[in-house]
DNA sequence: ACAAAAGTGTTGAGAGTACACCCATGC
DNA sequence: GCATGGGTGTACTCTCAACACTTTTGT
C-alpha cells in the first residue's frame, strides 16, 4: 500500500437544481445556519464522503434536499480557487439538475424557511462563490438546450406541446413562433401522440404528447438540429 | 478559523495535449518511473498544491512538460470513482490543451524515452483511467471544433488555407470540399489575409493568413456557424 | 513541358423564418 | 354565442452540399 504525502483540500459537490414553476425557471437554495455566510442563500451541497464517486454524492446531497431520484444530472465545472471558501481549501464540483415540474415537492421534514424556490434570473445574494455557478449553470443550460432535448426534463412524462414551447421560451428568454415550433418537433420525429388530452383548462383541452427517447439525446447529424 | 472534520481525498490534475504532428492528432505522453502501473503511459498531471488554483496547477504541469505557455487550456472533467487510484482516494480534475504545430518542443531536460508524442487515435495502453479521459477529451474536442475557432489554436500564427483544412479533416476523421471550406471560412470574417506566401513546397506557393479574434471565439449568432 | 498544389463559381435541395385564420370547448 | 387557448399551411430567403477546371510555381 501506498501513502501520498500532500496537503489534502477537502472536496464538496454543489448543485444548481432547475425547474419550472409558475412559468418561471427556478433554482433551488437553502439558508445557512452556521458562519460563514450565516443567514445567506447558498446552492445545496455538501461534502463528498470517503468511498462515494462523486456523481453519487451529487444524486445524495439531491435526495437529501428534494427527495427526488432518477433526474437528469451532469457535471458542470470543478471551482477551485484558494480563497472560496474562508474556511480553508474547499474544491467544489459542481453539478446541475434538471426536476421535471409534477416532482418538486421538497422533503417533508425541511423547514420551507430554510429551503425555497427562487427565479434563477433574480436570485438573493448568495454564498461563496455559488453565484458564479449559477451563472454558469444557466449559461450550460441554454446552451444545451439548442442542441439536445435536455428541456423535455423540465415537463411532466405527458405534457402538451404548448407546455413545451413554454419551457424553450422561458429558458431561452424569448418567443417562439407556434408553427414553426411545431413543424421542428413534428421533425425531430421525438414525441408520441397519446390518445389523452389535458382537460384542465377552460377551453379546448389540448393533446397530451410522451417523449420517445429514454433519457436524453443528442440532436445532431450533420450539424444542429434544434436551432429554435 | 473553523476546520473540518471530513475525509480529504487527494487532487491532480491531468492534461491532454493536443497537437497536430505529421498530419496527425497526437498527444503527449509520459511512461511512469513508478508503480503502480510502472512502465506505462499516462497523461501528464500532478497534485495540486496547497494554494494554488487548480488552472494554475494545469498550467504548471503543462509548462513543466512541454515548457509551452499562452496555449488554449479547458477544463474538461472531474474523475472521482473511489477506486481509480489503487493507492487511495485520488479524485483528478482533467484538462485539455491545445499546442500550435510550430511550438511542439519538449523541455530540453526531458529524456525522449520517457515523454512522447502518440496518435491520439492509437494510444498505447495507459496507467488508471487515462484510456477514459483521454476518449472524453477527444469527443470534447471534435464538438468545439464545430462551433467554435478552438482549431486555429493549433496552427502557428500564419498558415495556409490548406493546412487549416487539414487541421479540420484530421480531427474530424473525414474530408471536406476545398472550396465549400474556403468560402464558409471567408463569411465567417476571422482570417486576415497577410503579403507573404509560403515558399517551402515544390509547387505553387500559398498565400499565408492570420486569425483575427485574439483568442477563442464562440460562432454562433442564430444557430450554429461551423457546420463543415 | 510537366507535375503538383493553389485557387476559384454555380446550381439544386433543404431548413429557417415570417405570417393569419379556423377550431373545439366551457361557461 | 362568446371568450380562450388549440391547432394548422404557404412563400421567401438563406445556407449546405455537390461538383471540375484553370493558375502558378519548381524542376
Amino acid at each position: 500500500m501506498y501513502t501520498y504525502e500532500y496537503p489534502r483540500p477537502a472536496v464538496t459537490v454543489d448543485l444548481v437544481i432547475f425547474t419550472i414553476r409558475d412559468g418561471r425557471l427556478q433554482i433551488l437554495l437553502i439558508r445557512r445556519g452556521e458562519a460563514p455566510f450565516k443567514g445567506r442563500w447558498a446552492l445545496p451541497g455538501g461534502f463528498v464522503r470517503e468511498d462515494e464517486d462523486l456523481e453519487a454524492a451529487a444524486l445524495r446531497e439531491l435526495d437529501e434536499e428534494t427527495g427526488v431520484r432518477d433526474v437528469y444530472l451532469e457535471q458542470l465545472f470543478t471551482f477551485g480557487e484558494p480563497q472560496r471558501d474562508p474556511r480553508g481549501r474547499v474544491i467544489t464540483v459542481s453539478y446541475f439538475a434538471l426536476i421535471a415540474s409534477d416532482r418538486q415537492v421538497l422533503r417533508a421534514q425541511t423547514d420551507a424557511a430554510e429551503v425555497q424556490w427562487f427565479p434563477a434570473d433574480e436570485p438573493p445574494a448568495l454564498a461563496f462563490d455559488h453565484r458564479k455557478i449559477l451563472d454558469y449553470a444557466l449559461e450550460r443550460l441554454r446552451n444545451k438546450l439548442e442542441y439536445t432535448t435536455v428541456g423535455f426534463q423540465l415537463l411532466p412524462r405527458k405534457f402538451t406541446l404548448t407546455e413545451l414551447q413554454q419551457v424553450y421560451e422561458t429558458i431561452l428568454g424569448r418567443e417562439l413562433d407556434k408553427r414553426n415550433f411545431r413543424r421542428k418537433v413534428e421533425l425531430l420525429g421525438i414525441l408520441e401522440e397519446t390518445d389523452e388530452k389535458k382537460m384542465e383548462g377552460v377551453h379546448r383541452p389540448a393533446r397530451l404528447y410522451r417523449f420517445k427517447a429514454r433519457q436524453f439525446e443528442k440532436l445532431k447529424d450533420k450539424g444542429i438540429l434544434f436551432p429554435f
